[in-house]
DNA sequence: CGGATTTGACCTGCGC
DNA sequence: GCGCAGGTCAAATCCG
């Protein structure tokens, strides 16, 4: 289809593990003796939440520092988009991972394990609100359709992608947002279908794309599209999706963070040659054990997959039980 | 009965 | 220009 690649301000072979790292991304850095928990104490009090970060109050510092704080047990791969012959869109591909769990998590639940944040350019600008509404004026569809012919000249920015790799057994994760799916479709290379998910929101662009790495099964990749212009309608403070849906948290102008393209091409099929300008980062993050109180914790909070990553981040995430 | 999901058709952009 | 693949629509269906 699309193929994203030329919307994509990235090129993977502007990656550079190193530079970028002290660079870009000096919160990221590879320090995997600690445990995020640990990394907690010097987290920036002003920040109470994710949502607090994302919904247009924060800067890439402040969450930069943030992260240096909180996810300093990571390994970083990133790089800058200085590629002059593609259009920057100031967006950023990411993940934030977290290792497979120590011995002790084997009694963890799936929902626990692993999580990666991507994000990157949208490929599919294109809605269908642009399409004329079908009707028997075959003149007016050929008018109409010269019109989106000239609309389509004018390259809408595309709103920003943040994907999220969650190690789970559920395909469609709760994020505290409410969505409705609209279509499926069958991954090229892949015996795993994408979902497509729409934010229910009134007014509310948001989408997401839900697909299973065809490459490791048990991985999740969530794709958030947009801005929810609302709030989380569960009652939480923060929640991933607001997170993975506001490109406010990395989208400095400075930062074009290229993902090798093996990487991701080892995840979802459809990356391996349509996507290789697609770029990110990622961040890996010790695991440690999980609590055993799953369902009281989805009934809480009903972030129930990934908030566990969120916890570690966040003192004050919701849901996140005090000793 | 209303909202959510399913699913085939359609649209679009890209590569050849 | 054609075929392919991704993305979206919308009618049909499901479900609480």
């Amino acid at each position: 289809m699309a193929k994203d690649k030329d919307h994509y301000g990235y090129d993977p072979f502007y990656y550079n593990h190193d530079e970028l790292n002290q660079t870009s991304f000096p919160f990221l850095r590879d320090n995997s003796h600690s445990t995020p928990t640990q990394n907690l104490q010097g987290f920036d009090p002003s920040i109470t939440s994710f949502t607090d970060c994302l919904h247009g109050s924060m800067d890439y510092n402040t969450l930069s520092r943030a992260f240096d704080l909180s996810c300093s047990s990571s390994e970083v791969i990133s790089s800058i988009d200085d590629n002059p012959k593609k259009p920057s869109t100031g967006d950023s591909v990411g993940i934030i991972r977290r290792n497979p769990g120590t011995p002790n998590s084997s009694s963890v639940s799936s929902s626990s394990t692993e999580a990666e944040v991507i994000t990157q350019e949208d490929s599919s600008a294109k809605s269908k609100k642009d399409k004329q509404p079908k009707g028997d004026d075959e003149d007016a569809d050929e008018k109409s359709k010269k019109e989106n012919k000239a609309k389509k000249k004018e390259k809408k920015p595309r709103e920003p992608r943040f994907a999220f790799l969650t190690k789970s057994e559920v395909d469609h994760l709760e994020d505290g947002y409410r969505w409705r799916k609209y279509g499926q479709k069958a991954v090229k290379n892949s015996p795993y279908p994408r979902s497509y998910y729409r934010c229910t929101s009134q007014k509310c662009i948001v989408k997401k794309r839900v697909e299973r790495s065809f490459q490791d099964p048990t991985i999740v990749i969530t794709t958030y599209e947009g801005q929810h212009n609302h709030h989380c309608p569960a009652t939480l403070r923060g929640s991933a999706a607001s997170m993975l849906s506001s490109h406010s948290l990395f989208n400095s102008p400075s930062m074009g963070p290229s993902i090798p393209q093996d990487l991701l091409s080892q995840l979802l099929p459809s990356y391996t040659q349509n996507d290789h300008q697609d770029s990110m980062f990622h961040q890996n993050i010790t695991h440690h054990p999980q609590h055993h109180h799953q369902q009281q914790q989805q009934q809480q909070f009903p972030f129930n997959h990934d908030y566990g990553l969120l916890q570690d981040l966040l003192p004050s995430f919701p849901g996140k039980q005090e000793p």
